[in-house]
DNA sequence: TCCGATTAGATCGGATACGATATAACTTCA
DNA sequence: TGAAGTTATATCGTATCCGATCTAATCGGA
């Protein structure tokens, strides 16, 4: 008999996603942006004015999804995008008033209390973390270029 | 100052959830499957014959996602996809042998090293799937249909 | 300096998610 | 029984993800 869905971890974090986009959905709807985005724009209210491949790095995303993702940032203007003079290859991102004013809302304070985790929280928050970057350090390995 | 991408527990499971996909890839690669493909297998592995509503509810899928994923399982020939003839509306849908056997190899199970949690594992399977269902509560309550 | 190698983004095609809508089959009840 | 309502699945448009590839800019070494 094989396993049981509900016992693969996998599974577990893949549905919590799907349920977080959805809890997000309402809310994001309302200032026009998708889950994706509001991320993205979170990370840019972290460090502004980041390279593609910076802001890449930290959300574990590539030029490929980015670029078309922050042109539509772009257009609905919450970012800017300008190619770096000191290296044209390079596009930084820097968020406009509109989108620091929309990420200092914290639009996702109202949802902490439907996650329903209470004091454990931020141990949880650490120990998705560390099984993400194990498995990226495990995934990594084996399949290097350099 | 706008809070860290870090501390946010969405991001955390966006992240996992990215990771363990690109875990998968290599694996699910090699048999022609996608990563949402292979949960949908296991599903139907613990209950088989199942209508499409119940495997989407199994999944938190619906049938605007599961149509086309199914269509493309039975192709590869993992799966058969027959309307019910007690009523016409539904579709069933049933493992083949190569389903069964691709499922019984438990292809995951060379990852539960690289997740690095140890006895953590079963205590976070169950935390993440306890939040899952508390957002997803918190979500249909207050835009119910009935 | 100049040409091959490398790097940063962008583009493209395939596969999810998901809201909205369509369609066909069943149910209900006057 | 037959028209209205409901249900199960399918289709469509938009927005991710991701591998593969393209292009333009920069770098490096003979």
């Amino acid at each position: 008999m094989a396993r049981k869905l509900s016992n693969f971890l996998c599974f577990a974090v893949y549905s919590a996603n799907l349920a977080f986009g959805r809890a997000y959905k309402p809310i994001l709807d309302k200032v026009g942006l998708s889950y994706t985005q509001y991320i993205a724009l979170v990370a840019l209210a972290e460090e502004d004015d980041q390279t593609v491949g910076a802001l890449g790095e930290k959300l574990f995303l590539e030029s490929n999804t980015l670029t078309p993702l922050l042109k539509k940032l772009e257009t609905t203007g919450y970012i800017r995008r300008q190619r770096d003079p000191a290296d044209e290859r390079q596009v930084r991102i820097s968020l406009t008033p509109a989108g620091r004013r929309l990420v200092d809302k914290d639009l996702g304070a109202p949802l902490v209390g439907a996650i329903g985790l209470g004091d454990e929280f931020p141990a949880v928050q650490k120990t998705v973390t560390r099984l993400r970057d194990n498995l990226l350090r495990a995934t990594k390995t084996g399949s290097e270029k350099r």
